[in-house]
DNA sequence: CACTATTTATAAGT
DNA sequence: GACTTATAAATAGTG
């Protein structure tokens, strides 16, 4: 600048200070505003003057408003606060502030919530077992098919013309089968909780 | 600039964008700083390449960071997502997704939540009982002063000067008891599902 | 990255 | 604020 260098601290001058910083406040949105025009870059800028006002510029090409910024993200912390109190509480803890009757409607909830959750458990349960009988209702038809071409070839002929490669599918099927449901059978019943009945009469 | 002005649109040339850009954001960096600390001013900045790269200033002497807002706001809104989903999952609800053996540990922390819940309500009933037998203590202990301030008085005094209205603090709290708990306990019992067990066996 | 011609930005004064 | 001026900084293009 004029007169040489000027030095990087602040000016003491509170005219000067102002000229300065009204100056430099307009170059500097004007060169925000070039830079995301001339590269193509979205630029967000927030001045706050040390008198307390307040200048914005946003290219806001992705509607990024610095301003809204700071409202969005405080809007966001306290639903995030109130989601995790609620989950904590779900969970049974940070139970110091509620009143009786809140804490039967959430007990009334939780119920609510387990008869949910093993109904779901009853829907896998049945679905595994319809898909096992399926499984065995095909693997029977496929025996009867099989037997069925074996006695329409007859003894006549020395290789199988339906290849045996067939049992490839069946085989694939019982995998599945297999995967989903009844290696973890025993699995499963081990994880029997036995607490649920005693738990529900105790209480009361 | 050099070779009359150029104008303002977005350079075509993506290499010459690139160096525009890398000069241009440093420039107006180090312009925000330098008007951040002439002028005494709070100045956040940030800048979006178009390639997606973000950049950053601030002189946060408000503790605002302009810093990875949108990053902020990203990880916010996803966190808030998980919530609402653990949320509705606490609920008995959104279950379509999940493993059988997700389904039980979910079961078997929901009777965690329930033991809890309802120690908790013990612990509040508990403190009931302890109020109204103390609040019954200070009853008599008033009821014995007033009469030892009768004696030492003696029929002089027309008027009583501890007024007995003290009775309504008593019946308030009883009122609240009562109010909090019993009526709900036969409700609670009648919610239970005898399915697990049995499906658990037949599917064997 | 350095150089250079030219435009911009700037402080101080009017 | 707006204009002026002397000088520093930024910039696009080039080597």
């Amino acid at each position: 600048m004029v007169r040489g260098k000027i030095e990087l601290k602040k000016i003491e001058n509170a005219n000067r200070l102002q000229v300065s910083f009204t100056n430099r406040r307009k170059v500097l949105m004007k060169k925000a505003n070039d830079l995301s025009i001339l590269c193509d870059a979205d630029v967000a800028l927030i001045v706050f003057s040390s008198t307390g006002n307040v200048y914005n510029f946003s290219s806001r090409r992705y509607g990024y408003v610095a301003a809204d910024h700071r409202q969005r993200e405080e809007s966001m912390a306290s639903e995030l606060k109130r989601l995790q109190l609620a989950i904590e509480r779900a969970k049974g803890k940070e139970l110091e502030g509620m009143s009786f009757s809140d804490l039967i409607s959430l007990e009334s909830q939780l119920n609510d919530s387990l008869l949910r959750v093993k109904d779901q458990k009853t829907i896998l349960l049945n679905q595994l077992e319809t898909s096992r009988l399926q499984e065995k209702r095909t693997l029977e038809e496929n025996r009867l098919l099989r037997k069925q071409i074996e006695s329409m070839v007859g003894r006549g002929s020395s290789g199988p013309q339906v290849e045996p490669e067939k049992n490839d599918n069946e085989e694939h099927l019982s995998d599945t089968s297999l995967q989903l449901g009844w290696g973890k059978r025993k699995k499963l019943k081990i994880e029997r909780p036995a607490i649920t009945l005693e738990v529900q009469v105790s209480s009361d």
